[in-house]
DNA sequence: AATAAAACAGTAATCATTCCTATTTTTGGA
DNA sequence: TCCAAAAATAGGAATGATTACTGTTTTATT
């Protein structure tokens, strides 16, 4: 039924990711598209990231910021939101899977997923506050 | 400088929040105070909840549903979402601490905290599925 | 090349939340 | 108890991210 078909402004929207770190907003891709993109829109930016999302390509990241950030590497690994200057970065750690068990342990429904970020500052806002 | 004044209508909202354990988000606490008080506005709720919150008498959820949850309980305790119908139920379960130590070891940063909640099919949305 | 389906650009609409302003309430002191 | 200053309110306007709509363009298939 999909019946998906290529096109060039998702390729660029999921090339554009795969060149960042930063875990960029639908509006940052869409600025950093538009030298080679003149004339795309930010409705294809949305739907493309949210069509990538479903096709399980990119991960959305919703943090506390309000912001939905988007991230073209799908591991499992951690994010770190800045209270201060809003970036997020990745972090270096092990996955703890066991937490889904606990979660599951003596709850009737049933536990999909977990959801975990960390905030603080940032080593440059870190730094900064000395 | 703070110089806070009572208000009927702040009280009204925290105990509003103290009979619900549904964590309801501001809409709710809107209509379900509208019999009580019928003039009071949705931006009496907003800034209240945003001021409880900022005096550590509420917490304020921000889960992966776009809209924001309140919480008269402040206790360090987890949170589950359900995918089907929308809902958000108390998890029984351990506090898992050395989660900050692991992001921490290895990051230049400063970790404040995590958040961290779980997702699936509730009681109720598990048994209809079946 | 002809056709149908999908994607696009551009724009309007939605929805949660915040902001603004004139009025009302609270509170501490005269 | 009355007064004045500060804080809070109601009501409505504004914001900002995201989604929906529509007529046109692109893609893929025969």
């Amino acid at each position: 039924m999909a019946a998906l078909k290529h096109s060039k402004q998702r390729d660029a929207i999921l090339a554009f990711l795969m060149t960042r770190k930063d875990h960029p907003t639908a509006d940052v891709v869409y600025s950093g598209l538009r030298e080679e993109y003149p004339n795309i829109s930010l409705g294809t930016v949305y739907r493309n990231l949210t069509l990538l999302t479903d096709l399980g390509q990119i991960q959305r990241l919703r943090l506390s910021d309000g912001v939905d950030h988007f991230d073209a590497d799908t591991s499992q690994h951690y994010h770190f939101l800045c209270t201060k200057c809003g970036c997020v970065i990745d972090l270096e750690m092990e996955t703890i899977d066991r937490i889904n068990q606990l979660a599951g342990a003596g709850f009737d429904g049933q536990i999909a997923g977990n959801v975990t970020y960390f905030y603080g500052l940032c080593p440059a806002c870190k730094k900064e506050n000395k």
